[in-house]
RNA sequence: GGAGUCUUAGCUCAAUUGGUUAGAGCGCCGCCCUGUCACGGCGGAGGUUGCGGGUUCGAGCCCCGUAGACUCCGCCA
């Protein structure tokens, strides 16, 4: 028996027992006689003292002691002197008076300091191990211990089943780059590492298991985020017989049961929720920050008669004028920035302008405000509620992207203004009836907003038989927590002419059909159930939960922005022997 | 594929307008210290300022290139 007991159990009760600790030196303090050690391991600190005059070969020995050597110790609580207690340790009471010292593994002087701040996360990653003993990234890994097991407890009394599903499966023909595996045994043939179970999962409702859920590794090729990894991992659940209302209840039920056994914070359920027409309408995002205002206001009518050739070219041609107010944003926001925000629309968000007013010292400053009439400026005060200090954004462009790029200079706003800074709100929503399809210019074609097996709702299933596409709206959700998606879901097709229809609408010609969702399309003539669900980002929801602003310190073994494990070196090249045997050649040029 | 920020000691950072031998804290090493918990005291080691080039009497600082890290856009059904 290595220990008796953790560094974070004993307590002033436990005062004459001995015990046996192991763990990690966190940090001595040498007196030259007396020696105290904070003997560290996965649950907290313990202080141990090392003195001289009861156990001098002990004491002895303890001088050798350096940080991050591996011990084990046996000796008596005790507790601590008069007036030399800490409050800052949850063992500060006591101390442990050694009797006995066995070092198990000396340590090298590690790269960085285990208990302060590391900012480099490049020697972070390269040193893992070394980073996840810092308490703060324990906490983190302990915290989605906490949110795996609290899903399973509260699915599993749901009646979901956790099933698991192939990580070899077969490209998605629609979507993100696939990561691939050769086939040994099948030469010149791929498997592909899933983007989603979403196929597996639809057929398991086909072969009546029902409820079905997995926390599951999804893995897509594409470039990283500080929210984006190559592999990550969903909570992925699918039910038959089931509403898309019943399913977002489910969802609520879950995150309460989250949040509960996590934070211990109650949520408020039911979400607030808003169609996607509403949310790009007001807010200009399908996944707006609700914690703040600056919404978007609607003001075509205000120009209606307007002179000014800009806004009056885009009425002309089916646009409208839109505009946010950046409340009290005139001091934040020199000429100079306002030229640079025009600048970024324009670059960045693909804008043909930015225009804005700003209200400083009475003045109304901007390069447009000479072609607007009083009735105008009037009109337009009044429905903004523009008041000294005040900086109003246009967005002049068909009705979707004027509110795309205000939605993004509202976010902007925010960041300026620090509207969010600090805030314990919790703004949760459900964004529904999102659209079926949307047009891709750059193929030509009609591409699914969300996936393909999702189904339009009931009521629009006519506006889809007269080809009127872009009107048709799916049964698809989303749920939204401060600007943040969490995750999406849809009920799904489970009639086969229907699916065959939706392929058809995305260009899917009846052969490829068949090649490419011929299993699919045949289990649903087999009496598929009506079925849908949803999927969670795990990694997501734990960093918001966490307070921190990257998935990488959430995840145990994360990628850096490359896609490259710094500690392994994952990836790496391989013996040619190793490629032929599985009939692949590298196209790459040795330098 | 594109934009931005950054790169100085093991770590976190500083270095005035381009000007002496590039500093500090922590860590490390040595000595001293019997109640500390950010222990304290004395001493010490540790630097090709990412790399390459240029401008200059003189470059950590200016210019060009390059590598890497991070953030964002594109992309992510």
């Amino acid at each position: 028996m290595y220990r008796s007991t953790s560094c974070n159990t004993l307590r002033k009760e436990n005062a004459g027992q001995s015990v046996t600790l192991a763990g990690w030196v966190n940090s001595r303090r040498d007196h030259g006689g007396v020696i105290f050690i904070d003997l560290r391991d996965r649950e907290g600190l313990t202080q141990v003292v090392f003195r001289p005059e009861e156990h001098p070969q002990v004491a002895e020995a303890s001088h050798g002691l350096r940080g991050e050597d591996v011990i084990q110790i046996t000796g008596l609580v005790s507790p601590r002197l008069q007036g030399t207690e800490n409050a800052k340790l949850a063992t500060g009471q006591i101390e442990v008076i050694a009797s006995e010292l066995t070092v198990l593994n000396k340590s090298d002087v590690p790269p960085f300091q285990i208990d302060s701040k590391v900012a480099n996360e490049d020697l972070r990653l390269t040193y893992r191990y070394l980073d996840l003993r810092r308490s703060e990234m324990k906490q983190n890994l302990k915290l989605r211990h906490r949110v795996a097991k609290s899903t399973r407890d509260f699915l599993d009394e749901q009646g979901f089943l956790e099933i698991e599903t192939p990580i070899l499966s077969n490209p998605t023909p629609e979507g993100a780059r696939d990561f691939l595996v050769p086939s040994r045994l099948n030469p010149g043939s791929f498997y592909a590492l899933p983007q989603a179970p979403q196929q597996y999962k639809q057929l398991l409702q086909v072969a009546g298991l029902e409820k079905y859920f997995q926390i599951a590794r999804c893995f897509r090729d594409e470039d990283l985020r500080a929210d984006r990894q190559p592999e990550f991992t969903q909570v992925d659940l699918e039910a038959s017989f089931i509403t898309a209302r019943e399913i977002q209840t489910l969802i609520e039920g879950l995150l309460s049961r989250i949040f509960k056994e996590s934070l211990g914070v109650d949520i408020p359920v039911p979400f607030q929720r808003m169609t996607y027409a509403e949310a790009m309408n007001r807010f200009g995002s399908d996944k707006p920050d609700l914690r703040f205002g600056v919404e978007i206001v609607e003001l075509s009518d205000v120009f209606a008669h307007s002179q000014f050739k800009v806004f009056r070219s885009v009425l002309d041609n089916g646009g409208v004028i839109r505009a946010i107010n950046a409340k009290g944003a005139a001091s934040a926001l020199s000429k100079e920035q306002l030229k640079k925000w025009e600048e970024w629309a324009k670059t960045e968000l693909g804008a043909k302008g930015l225009a804005y007013i700003r209200l400083k010292e009475g003045e109304w400053e901007s390069p447009i405000v000479k072609f607007f009439s009083e009735e105008e400026k009037k009109a337009l005060a009044s429905k903004m509620g523009f008041e000294e200090g005040d900086v109003l954004f246009f967005g002049a462009d068909k009705p979707a992207p004027a509110c795309e790029v205000l939605g993004r200079v509202r976010l902007k706003v925010s960041e300026l203004l620090k509207l969010t800074e600090g805030s314990k709100e919790l703004k949760f929503l459900w964004v529904v009836d999102f659209p079926l399809l949307q047009f891709s210019p750059e193929d030509n074609s009609w591409v699914a907003v969300h996936h393909p097996f999702t189904r339009p709702k009931a009521e629009d299933l006519e506006l889809m038989e007269k080809g009127e596409f872009a009107e048709v709206r799916a049964e698809a959700y989303d749920v939204v927590l401060n600007g943040v998606e969490l995750g999406g879901g849809s009920i799904r097709i489970h009639e086969k002419e229907l699916q065959s229809k939706l392929f058809a609408a995305l260009g899917i010609g009846p052969e490829e059909q068949q090649h490419k969702f011929g299993h699919l399309l045949k289990a649903f003539s087999f009496g598929a159930p009506p079925h849908g669900g949803i999927a969670l980002g795990l990694d997501r929801l734990v960093m918001l939960l966490c307070g921190a602003d990257s998935i990488r310190e959430v995840i145990a073994f994360p990628k850096n922005n490359r896609g490259v494990d710094l500690m392994t070196h994952s990836p790496v090249e391989v013996e040619h022997k190793l490629l032929r045997d599985l009939s692949i050649a590298s196209t790459v040029k040795k330098a």
